[in-house]
DNA sequence: GCGGACTCTCTTTTT
DNA sequence: GAGAGTCCGC
């Protein structure tokens, strides 16, 4: 290994970057090439070295996990928990801003993170209220759009018109803003944006934001989007200290509005940047980084550069074709067993999906033969009904609850509150002015009429459970959801549903003990809950040797000795979806591939399946694109014959890949076969007529 | 208002 | 193929 030095020392290159002066800096990081390492060492070095109060410096990465880890890393070097530099995700610091100054901006400081369920609810709401069909305006679409909007930093008045199918957009945009207020709640993207109208339009609270931190780090510069791009350079606006470290490579998150050109100009839009580049890998074998440099070069647009390795040698990466998505989690499976034979824990293995819906055939066949397997993603802790449910509740009781907590509630258990109940509710509530907390209080005092007096019980049991919360150790969690009768309505869900949800509950309660104690408010803990969407932190079976399981994304930024890639086909990687988008999509995907070849340290495993079920239909895929081609020596190909029982990838003589002329289409190319017998359908080809999906039975195909 | 049966859609990635 | 959404009878 050359100039690495000691756990201590640096490079050259890590060094002069971690080193460097004040002014704007660009770290461009290879993976693996001791990114974290070098941020850390910045920080130490800049307080050490040249004075800062760590209390000064921010840090800001992209996930709770990496802040974590720089957390750790940084009490490591410098002790003290990291003598209180503040580090956190952008929408984590935005918070805590917002906490501070929201009032600004025309929310109460005790303001609510919607999560993307409720979000979702909301917009359907809104777009029923305004009749307006889902099949002339999608929910999701509308959601979407407004999205993009806030990730370019736009708000509804500033939008430029857009009509959809004679809809105005941005008037659903300002319609869902204001229900969002009057909820008091913002979703995720509005963190980041209010902070930046408070920079923008709010000169005191600017100030005072702007001169809380003298020196801002953030890390995966290249996934920040063109609003937190803004905030930014708001936030350094003045002094100019600005750290940023990335790897335009690994850019993975256009679909959340991140532009690369962030990284790629960020000399041209920060002058007098200084240039760092840490090539040096010293993470996987040379063998893996052959695989690694050879896909990547393949796109155009990105900083010139090769990862150079420092572990010479190493297996060659390994491909192997399967039958379908069972054979291929057999041959995963066989692979996990050799390498845990010589040596790798299960901890060191990861298998990264593109898609979450590709850990299931994994899940069955490690859970038959029992080998352990952590699945990271997916359901969220927080997303869970119950957990959601029980959250409602303990807000109300804490009075950190909404009116969306209440409406999420309002008839559970059954309090005969149906669809029209539950409007006639939320129109009182909303004709009293008042917040739902003390509307709350008007029902208990006997104030209530209509629909509302079904709620009077609920009311009265809350300000009664109030009186003893602070005798409590979980904020009256349990006696609420028991006294109410939440509990025993999920009992009537079944025994096994039931316990497995009062599990969950019951986690919730300790992780509530657990912050009350650490002295948080409820309101602090409300923001931990939405924040923390993932649930890994909440599982206490960290310590257990376990493979990994997780999509691609998640895994950016970790590193396993053993990695295995499935689903590398047409379809999955590169992903259907981005296949429409063009140049721009597929290139995301390259990157994607990339970030998952360079998650390993010293094996690699990628397959594909000659038959892949999705939604029940089948399909049969191709290998995908950014694999074909590549030479043998850099990825040993293992193909097996197709076995016919597995994919029956040829019926009346039409096989995939094969030629074949229709009476009117003309010539075509099968690209896939579902189904079987009177049933099966093609999908071919055409070379005029475009790609079309027949009947076998009918589509009268002649083999060419 | 409720529960059951039926239909329909929707399937990328996450703070 | 699963989960959400809708419709309908009670």
């Amino acid at each position: 290994m050359p100039d690495r030095g000691n756990e201590h020392g640096l490079n050259a290159a890590q060094q002069q970057a971690a080193q460097a002066g004040d002014g704007p800096q660009l770290i461009l990081a290879g993976a693996g090439s001791g990114k974290t390492r070098t941020i850390v060492h910045r920080i130490g070095h800049l307080i050490a070295g040249a004075g800062v109060a760590p209390h000064r410096i921010l840090a800001v990465t992209f996930t709770n996990k990496a802040a974590a880890e720089l957390k750790s890393r940084l009490s490591t070097l410098i002790g003290d928990d990291g003598g209180g530099v503040v580090s956190g995700t952008f929408h984590a610091i935005s918070l805590r801003f917002l906490r501070r100054y929201a009032d600004a901006l025309g929310f109460p400081r005790s303001f609510q993170v919607i999560d993307a369920d409720d979000q979702k609810a909301l917009v359907k709401r809104i777009l029923k209220s305004r009749n307006i069909p889902t099949d002339r305006l999608h929910p999701s679409y509308l959601l979407h759009w407004i999205e993009h909007c806030k990730h370019a930093g736009l708000t509804p008045q500033e939008t430029p018109a857009h009509d959809w199918n004679g809809i105005s957009m941005v008037e659903l945009y300002a319609v869902y803003q204001q229900e969002l207020k009057q909820h008091e709640r913002m979703d995720f993207s509005d963190l980041i944006l209010n902070v930046v109208l408070l920079l923008r339009d709010h000169r005191d609270i600017a100030v005072a934001i702007k001169s809380r931190f003298d020196h801002v780090l953030v890390d995966e510069f290249q996934d920040t989007n063109p609003v937190q791009h803004e905030w930014l350079m708001q936030l350094c606006s003045e002094h100019r200290n600005l750290t940023v470290v990335g790897d335009d490579d690994q850019s993975i998150y256009g679909w959340r509005g991140a532009d690369v050109r962030h990284i790629l100009e960020f000399e041209r839009i920060w002058r007098g940047a200084t240039l760092h580049r840490l090539q040096q890998n010293y993470r996987s074998t040379a063998a893996i980084l052959k695989l690694a440099n050879a896909v990547i070069c393949e796109n155009a647009d990105r900083h010139d550069k090769v990862l150079e390795a420092t572990i010479a040698g190493g297996e060659m990466p390994r491909w192997k074709v399967c039958n379908d998505e069972y054979d291929e989690a057999r041959q995963i499976m066989r692979h996990v067993e050799r390498w845990r034979a010589s040596g790798h824990a299960h901890a060191e293995m990861a298998v990264l999906y593109r898609s979450n819906r590709q850990s299931l055939p994994l899940e069955q066949l490690f859970r038959e033969s029992n080998i352990p397997y952590r699945i990271i993603g997916g359901v969220g802790f927080f997303e869970r009904m119950e957990i959601k449910d029980a959250l409602a509740f303990w807000a109300l009781l804490n009075r950190c609850g909404d009116s969306l907590h209440l409406m999420r509630i309002c008839n559970k258990p059954k309090r005969g509150l149906g669809a029209k109940g539950q409007e006639q509710v939320m129109a009182q509530l909303a004709a009293s002015g008042l917040r739902a907390d003390a509307w709350l209080d008007l029902l208990a005092a006997g104030q209530a009429e209509g629909a509302s007096r079904k709620l009077a019980p609920l009311a009265s049991l809350l300000a009664e459970l109030r009186n003893d919360v602070g005798a409590t150790d979980d904020g009256g969690l349990m006696p609420i959801l028991q006294q109410s009768g939440y509990l025993d309505s999920l009992k009537a869900m079944g025994e096994i549903e039931a316990a497995a949800r009062l599990e969950n509950i019951r986690t919730l309660q300790d992780y509530i003990e657990l912050s009350l104690g650490q002295g948080l408010t409820p309101v602090d803990f409300m923001d931990r809950a939405a924040l923390l969407q993932g649930s890994e932190e909440m599982r206490d079976d960290q310590t257990q040797d376990a493979v990994s399981m997780m999509s691609l994304h998640r895994a950016k930024g970790l590193e396993f000795d053993c990695v295995v890639l499935p689903g590398i086909e047409e379809g999955l990687l590169p992903h259907q979806r981005s296949l429409d988008e063009g140049e721009a999509g597929i290139a995301e995907e390259r990157r994607l591939l990339y970030v998952g070849i360079t998650r390993a340290r010293r094996h690699l495993l990628l397959t594909s399946a000659r038959v892949r079920r999705f939604y029940g239909e089948i399909h049969y895929p191709q290998p995908s694109r950014f694999i074909k081609q590549l030479p043998d020596e850099v990825l040993h190909r293992l193909d097996q014959a197709p076995s016919q029982i597995d994919a029956p990838a040829q019926q009346h003589g039409v096989a995939i890949g094969g030629n074949v002329v229709h009476p009117s289409f003309g010539e075509g190319v099968v690209l896939a076969l579902e189904g079987g017998g009177d049933a099966a359908r093609v999908t071919v080809q055409f070379r005029r007529a475009g790609t079309k999906r027949l009947m076998l039975k009918y589509a009268a195909l002649q083999i060419a």
